[in-house]
RNA sequence: GUGGGCUUAGCUCAGUUGGUUAGAGCGCCAGACUGUGGAUCUGGAGGUCGCGGGUUCGAGUCCCGCCGUCCACCCCA
């Protein structure tokens, strides 16, 4: 169909872009204010690298890629997430020779062949940070920080915070062993999709929403139980800097993460009432992916949130802003156009936003055009006043007009505003 | 990929046991003694009833398929 976008995708037009725009703002200061510099890749990669880098048997890997051959053959993929590519281009551009850590952030669409939800859409957007370099829980705890301090700043309230620790592959395989054995007991217990994990991803069973299931797990082991002493220091470590920061967390040990790269720590922002899609955003350690993608051991630790979930929170809270309006609308009255046009532009040059009619309206049509619009002022020029040398200048909040010197139109205008 | 709901005007929805030219509210455009918005009143424009089949003298209405959309599962942002 010509006149439909393709399926998840969405358009953000003017009404929407006001807040993409105001979002976009406060992640480039916040950023900025954290040391963090941006990085923009490619939106398409070779698909090899999110095969090796997000993890052959993810589901993102295993079902949701957008995937092409180009004209020479090669296998592409629209990007499911940033973090592969940002260590693609760590890597390629030889960051590791920069002074570490190096600290990047990214923003901007991300493509996964999912059914459309509510929260999920094929075409999405994600701000992300990355931290490359060092692994100094202090860099977990900084990344966390940056996140909160984000949706502060947006105004998001009533955010559950839920970190936990899925340990480094040590920890992890002992853990596999251990759910196995424990699940294998417990199997009658089990959801019929729970089941068929038992072998193929007995982690996953931890947080399935299924009561039967929660409760045949109760007593099954977690990744805090599994823990090596070092990812236990770290993890301990990383809680302190939290608490120094007086970041408020809960300490899940079911939160397990989808992504194959992830080790040690791993958090997700859940906000209640936004659908069952309520991750808005989420993160964690992956000292395993840079060296996965072929380059030297280089730790890492970053996160991802989801803009349009975010914004989601944001309608669902009532904190959408009024957004800028239109300072001037310039109304003709008679035969005014050529100075008309002459003060939209004296105005637009003054940075005073103003537009004008454009099909021939009459003066009161002008008038309820303005007032839809939501213009602040109307200056209507007109040929009786103009034979003074004046123009009318009219407060559409107020319905206070009054005649106003040509020449002292833009001042006039911007005492009454600044 | 799986399951369920929904599809009539720009939006939200009516539309009788199948029966002439498919309606309302809101929105849009215009008018109410010709230079003044919001309220009220009046008028106007705007619909291949999602698409394709079938049943019937006759389908917006009943049946089948498809598309789209919404919600949920899986999983994730």
């Amino acid at each position: 169909m010509l006149t439909s976008k393709p399926r998840g995708t969405n358009d953000i037009i003017p009404g929407e872009t006001e807040l993409w725009q105001k979002i976009e703002a406060i992640i480039t200061s916040l950023a900025r204010n954290y040391g963090y510099r941006e990085i923009r890749t490619p939106i398409f990669e070779h698909t090899e690298l999110f095969l090796r880098g997000v993890g052959e048997n993810t589901d993102i890997v295993d079902k949701e890629m957008y995937t092409f051959e180009d004209k020479g053959g090669r296998s592409l993929t629209l990007r499911p997430e940033g973090t592969a590519a940002v260590a693609r281009a760590y890597l390629e551009n030889k960051m590791y020779a920069w002074p570490q850590p190096v600290k990047m952030y990214y923003l901007g669409p991300m493509f996964r062949h999912d059914r459309p939800q509510a929260g999920r859409y094929r075409q999405f957007h994600q701000f992300g940070v990355e931290i490359f370099g060092t692994s100094h829980p202090a860099s977990d705890a900084e990344v966390i920080h940056l996140c909160m301090a984000f949706y502060q700043l947006i105004g998001l309230e009533n955010l559950e915070l839920h970190i936990n620790s899925v340990g480094c592959p040590q920890c992890r395989e002992i853990l596999r062993q251990k759910l196995m054995a424990y699940f294998e007991s417990h199997r009658n217990d089990l959801c019929s999709i729970c089941r068929q994990r038992v072998e193929r991803n007995p982690l996953r069973i931890l947080d399935c929403k299924n009561k039967i299931c929660r409760d045949a797990g109760k007593d099954a082991p977690t990744p805090l139980d599994c823990l090596c002493q070092e990812c236990r220091d770290h993890f301990a470590s990383v809680r302190r800097y939290l608490d120094v920061q007086q970041i408020a967390y809960i300490v899940n040990p079911r939160l397990v993460r989808g992504l194959d790269y992830y080790t040690k720590t791993a958090f997700e922002v859940i906000a209640p009432d936004i659908g069952a899609q309520s991750a808005i955003g989420g993160g964690g350690r992956y000292d395993g992916l840079v060296e996965t993608c072929g380059g030297p051991h280089i730790p890492g630790v970053g996160f991802a949130i989801g803009l349009e979930r975010t914004i989601s929170v944001i309608r669902k809270q009532g904190l959408e802003q009024e957004t800028h309006r239109l300072m001037a609308f310039v109304a003709m009255a008679g035969d005014t156009e050529d100075v008309a046009t002459r003060i939209i532009y004296t105005l637009r040059q003054a940075g005073v936003s103003c537009d004008r009619d454009y099909i021939g309206r009459s003066l009161k049509a002008q008038m309820k055009y303005a007032s839809k619009i939501n213009a602040k002022y109307v200056v209507i020029v007109g040929e009786d006043e103009l034979a003074r040398g004046n123009v009318t200048l009219r407060d559409m909040d107020t319905g206070k007009q009054y005649e106003v010197e040509l020449d002292k139109l833009v001042a006039e205008i911007k005492s009454n505003t600044c």
